[in-house]
Formats: C-alpha cells, sequence, structure tokens
DNA sequence: AATGAATGAGAATTCATTCAT
DNA sequence: TATGAATGAATTCTCATTCAT
C-alpha cells in the first residue's frame, strides 16, 4: 500500500466535503446547514464527516478557504492578459474586469464569504484563521492594483467598493452595469494620475 | 387614566429594548444572543419580552432599525453645515465626513448592519422589511451624494467604498486614514466632474 | 346602591363570560383556548376574568355547565308535546326527535361536550364536578325515556347511541338521516315490547 | 450489514416507543404526557424520539394507531368462531360479544381513542390522518355487523351505542351488564328482521 | 473508515397566574 | 372592579458531538 496515495485521497476526499458544505452554505446560509445536511449531501454519514474534519468549524474554514480560491481564480482567469503599460488601456481593462465578475459572478455566493467572516468575529479562534486565509487570498487579487497605482489603500479601497456593491446586489438592490463600469474607469484613472506625481 | 401616555410608555419600552438588543448584538454577534440574555440585560423575564416583540425575529427587525437610524443620524449630524456649491469645496467636505465617521464610528458596530442584513438572506420574510429599513434609511444617507454627483449609481459606488471599508476594519484590516481621505476626495472629484459635461 | 342587584349582575357578567368562553372552545377546541382570548372576546382584561373566576378550570367547568344546559333545553324543547300513550306513537315521536337533533344542532359543539369530559379525565376534582354537571343533566334528559321504557339502563343506552353517533359525525363519518330514524323507531319499539311482558 | 434486518429493527423500536406513549396516554391522558416523559419511559434521552418521529404529532399518530390496531384485534379474537346462519344465534353472539368486551376492554383505554380524535379535531393534518386510519379500522369491526344487516348504517349505530356506553363507563356511569347483554340482543334481533323484508 | 443511534445541553416560545396601581 | 405588565415554569424541538460496532 502506498500510503502517499492514500494521504491524497483522504486529501481529495475532504476538499470534496469542504466543497459540498460550501454548495449547501450558499443554498441555505451559513447558520442554516447542519452536519446532517452536509453528510448527506457527501452521501456519507454524520459520524464519517468527523472522521475528516475535528469539528463544524473546522468544516466551515475548509468551505470558506474554497470559496475565496474560487474568488480569487475567478480575478486570476479573467485578467488573462498581461497589463498594459498604457494607463488608460489598464483602467479599461480593470473597470471592465471589475464589471463583468460583479456582473456574472453570482452575488449571493460571493457575499457569503463576508456572512461567513462576520459570524466568526466573535469566535476569536475563528476569526483568527479566516482573516489571514481572507488577507492571504485578497492579497494576492490586490497585488496587480498596488502595483498599478502604487498604493496598497487605493487597491483596498477599489475592492471594497467592489465588495460593497456585491453585498448591495445581494440584498436586492440593482443598478446599471454600465454605468457601474463608466465610473470604476473614472475611478481607477483619477486614481492613477497620481503616479505621475 | 389617559391612554395616550400608556401607548407611549409602552413603545417607549419597546425601544429600550431594542437598543439593549443592539448592545448584545455588538458585543456577542447575531446568531449568539439568546432571549434569555436579551431578557436579563433588560433586567425582565424572558416571557416579559414576549409582551412587546411577537418573536425574536421581531425584535431583531427593532435592533436593525435602530442600528440604520443611528448610522443615519450619524451621516446627518457630521454634515450640519450647508452644503457648498463650489465642487472642489463639497469633495473636501465630503471626503472628510466619510474618513471621519470610518475613523470614529465603531466598525464592528457598523459591520453589524450587513451581518444582520445577510443572515436573513435564507428567510424571505425577515428578507423583505430588513431590505426596506435598509434602503429607506441609506436612501436619505445617499439622497445628498446623489444630488452632487446627478447620479444614483455613483452615489451607491461611494457608499458601497465606504461599507466595504468598514466591514475590512472590522475584520482587521488597517489602513491609514489620511490615505483614505484624499483618495476619497479624489474619487469624488473624478465622479463630479461629469456634471460639467 | 342596591347590593342585590350588583350581586345579580355579578352573577350574569360571570355566566356572560362562560358563554363566550364556550363559543371560543367551539371554535378552537377546549386546549387551544388562552385566558387572554377569553378576555379580549369579553373585551375584558386578562386580570378581569380572575376577578370572576378563581382560576382556568372554574371558568372551563361554568361552560361546561353552559353547554349542558343548552343540550337539555333542546332536548326539552322539542318535545313540547306531551307524550302520547300508544307506544307507536311513542317511538315516532322519539325517532323524530333524535334524528332531528343529530340533524340539526352542531355535532362538533355536542362533541365538546365530550372533549371536555375527556380531558378531565386525568384531574380527579375537575372529573368529580363535571361528572355531577354532566350525570345531572342527562338525568333530566333521561327521565322520560326511563319512563317509557321502563328502564334506566335502555335509555342510557338510546342516548349513548345518539352520542355515539354525534362524536362520529364530528369526525367526518356520514350517514342517511332517514335510515337513522327508521332504525331509532325500530330499535325504541323493540325497547318497548318489554314493557307488555 | 443487512440493510433489511436494520430496518426492521428501527420499525420496532418505533412501534416500542408508540407503545410506551400509549400507555402514558392511558395514564395521564393525551394532553398532560411530554416528551421528556415518553423519552423516559423508553429509558431513552429526549432527543433520541426524535431520532424515530419527526415530532409530537406524529408520535402520537403512532400510538392512536396502535390503540386502534389493538381494540380491532379485541373485536377479532372474540369472535373466532364461525358466523351461524341462525339469525337468534348471530344476536346471541354479537350481543355477548359487545357486552363482554364493554366489561373486560379497559373503558378508559378505549375511551383514549376519542379523547385522542377530538384532541386533533382543530389541526387539520392531524385530524385528516386520524380521521383516515379510524375509518380504516372501525371499517374492519363493521364489516361483519353489516353482513349480518345487510345495513351500514345499522351497523355504525350499533357499534355507536358501544362507543357511547364506553365513554359513560369511563366518566363513572355504572350499568348491569346483564341488562346491557339483553338490550343488544333485543336490538340486533329488530334491526335483523328487516332483512327478511 | 464508516455507521447511525444516543445524547444532552440549550433555545424559543407559551401561558396561567399574580399584583401593584 | 379593572387593568396589563411581569413572571417563571413548562414544553417542544434542534443539533453538534460521541462512541460502540
Amino acid at each position: 500500500m502506498n500510503v502517499g496515495v492514500k494521504v491524497l485521497d483522504k486529501q481529495e476526499r475532504k476538499k470534496y466535503i469542504a466543497e459540498k458544505t460550501l454548495e449547501l452554505i450558499n443554498e441555505k446560509g451559513l447558520t442554516n446547514i447542519t452536519m446532517e445536511e452536509v453528510a448527506s449531501s457527501c452521501n456519507l454519514s454524520k459520524g464519517s464527516i468527523y472522521n475528516y474534519f475535528k469539528n463544524k468549524n473546522a468544516l466551515i474554514v475548509s468551505a470558506f478557504s474554497v470559496l475565496l480560491e474560487k474568488v480569487q481564480k475567478i480575478f486570476e482567469e479573467k485578467e488573462s492578459k498581461p497589463t498594459q503599460d498604457c494607463v488608460e488601456a489598464s483602467a479599461e481593462l480593470y473597470a471592465n474586469l471589475y464589471s463583468e465578475i460583479l456582473n456574472t459572478f453570482p452575488s449571493k455566493e460571493l457575499m457569503r464569504l463576508f456572512e461567513i467572516l462576520m459570524n466568526s468575529t466573535h469566535d476569536q479562534s475563528m476569526m483568527q484563521i479566516l482573516t489571514l486565509t481572507f488577507k492571504a487570498n485578497y492579497g494576492k487579487i490586490l497585488s496587480r492594483f498596488e502595483k498599478l497605482f502604487n498604493s496598497k489603500t487605493k487597491a483596498f479601497m477599489l475592492q471594497a467598493m467592489f465588495d460593497g456593491l456585491v453585498i448591495y446586489r445581494a440584498v436586492g438592490i440593482e443598478f446599471s452595469n454600465d454605468e457601474i463600469k463608466n465610473n470604476f474607469k473614472k475611478m481607477i484613472l483619477s486614481f492613477t494620475e497620481d503616479n505621475k506625481n
């Protein structure tokens, strides 16, 4: 028996459970899923889940990681083309990027990210690990904007706007994508202007 | 017996309970408060709470309203001076407004607003009433930016950025207030430029 | 102030409350009414009910009495004509009486009588008083059948059949009234035949 | 693992709980039993009961079924001998049957049947399922009388009389069994006379 | 590893009753 | 008498977690 392979198997099964859990969270919300549901959605028994995760929190942390990876991947994929050195083109590119993601990525799903994050606020250890994961992944997403703007704060602000809009949309507020795109561009341009100074 | 006075009293007591509940939510998070705790924080018995609120959800809705009023009041108070007609001055004013509120208002508390909103996502009737309350109060906050920019979407985007930053800060991300202020101003200016067109 | 009148008033108000309570029991069932509902259906406050009745049980006993009086009155009214000495005519008369009451008196309401009686089975003191009231009123109803049959047991059996049918009908079993009437007559005749012996 | 056997086990345990519940209902009355009591009478914890029954109502429905089966079985057993074709003998047989059951079967227990039925009157879904169960089992009991009398209504009336007497007895009314038996016979005979026509 | 029965610590909610005004 | 706020005991139901097999 190749232990290495076995370990891999177990890891894969953990991942599978975390993914299924994330699906469930998207469907029913963090506070409404039960270990029972997680188990049956994986065609496993309740007890078996505990062979893979110490407890529910550990499972949620895993699901959160899966979600963040998904988000990060989306930002990465959309921006496969190399960044242009022309500022105007960059602004156009990123404005497209944001408005497209805002448009295509299910806002409810993205909103879960913050739902999980906020619910954990009261549990020191949960908060700690989730925040770390959050920062790590958002750090990657932000790094390119950081370079573009020469400023971490600007990058944060841009991303904050995006996340805020995601939440608004998730709770039913509607706005025109074209306007969003144009304004994103305007904002990016105004942020890059500094660079010249 | 003066019925009018009595009714008022009852309303006031309801409000008191809602306020205490909000405090508790701020301390422990929405999902961690129990009716028992609410009651004892009000020096009442559990049963008494139900003389004021049909159920826990109704209580949360009230607490949410209290929170939103609080937020709105803060935005109103800070901007007691009449809006200047000079765009540059307006930008300065609002940038100060946002960065000051971001700085002074406890982010955790403001974050609760979204915690409550998101947790309700799965309960149709809760979602409906909370969203209405949310839109109503945010509508008031946004109205002045709407006028400044001549655009609802821009106002939303500015507020979204603010809310996003609130959340980031609540989960422990730190950034320089000065930078935030400057960038807010830059952004406001870039948004107002359109008006000339 | 005429104390006598006052006392009478109080009695009348007690009766009124008991009647309203009976209405409520008919609507919602014994176990589903609350003192709150009783109070508001009387346009009184909860506390006031306790000025008239020591507790909920006392109120139920009163409502039970009202119900039994109502039932008794119906049996009395329907049989205003004097009993014929001809047996055949008597059988006809009583068969009509039973089938008509079965037909016209709301079975659900009559069923409440047994609902109250049975629910009390477990509370010694309740059981005792209700049973006494029950026997007293049923005694009056039965007395005329007792005379007709020269047998208490036969009277009981006839009434038992009636009550059984009332319950069946209350739970949704349907049967032809004509058949019921004919069979009642047959049975009464077979019961009276003995008298000749 | 033999799933077939396991499922059977679970069914048996459900039945055991329902039987224990029925015992408790007989002791204390439908409205006075708690899930806590049910659990401890089964040497189980409260939570475990909910692994077998979705809620209290589902448990009561099961207990009701157990009771009805019991009643039906008694009627079946007592009448092991084949029905005679002589009407006189049949009347004798059934009169004996009824009076014996009335005499031997604990009336309080039989009365529970109607207690449960009546208490459910206010809960549409409960009422529906209980009534169905009731009709199904009573249908079997009545079928033999239906044949004897050539009339469904007569069968109902006979059974109604029996049930009425059960209730009377349960609330403490006493009567001679001999008289009951004789009158039952008389009645049955008068009901069968029709058949000749 | 997988199972699923058992657990028990809560949590929300209900409601008869009391009592000060 | 009337009121209605306060109570607190009781009850149903939930669910993460454990553990023997």
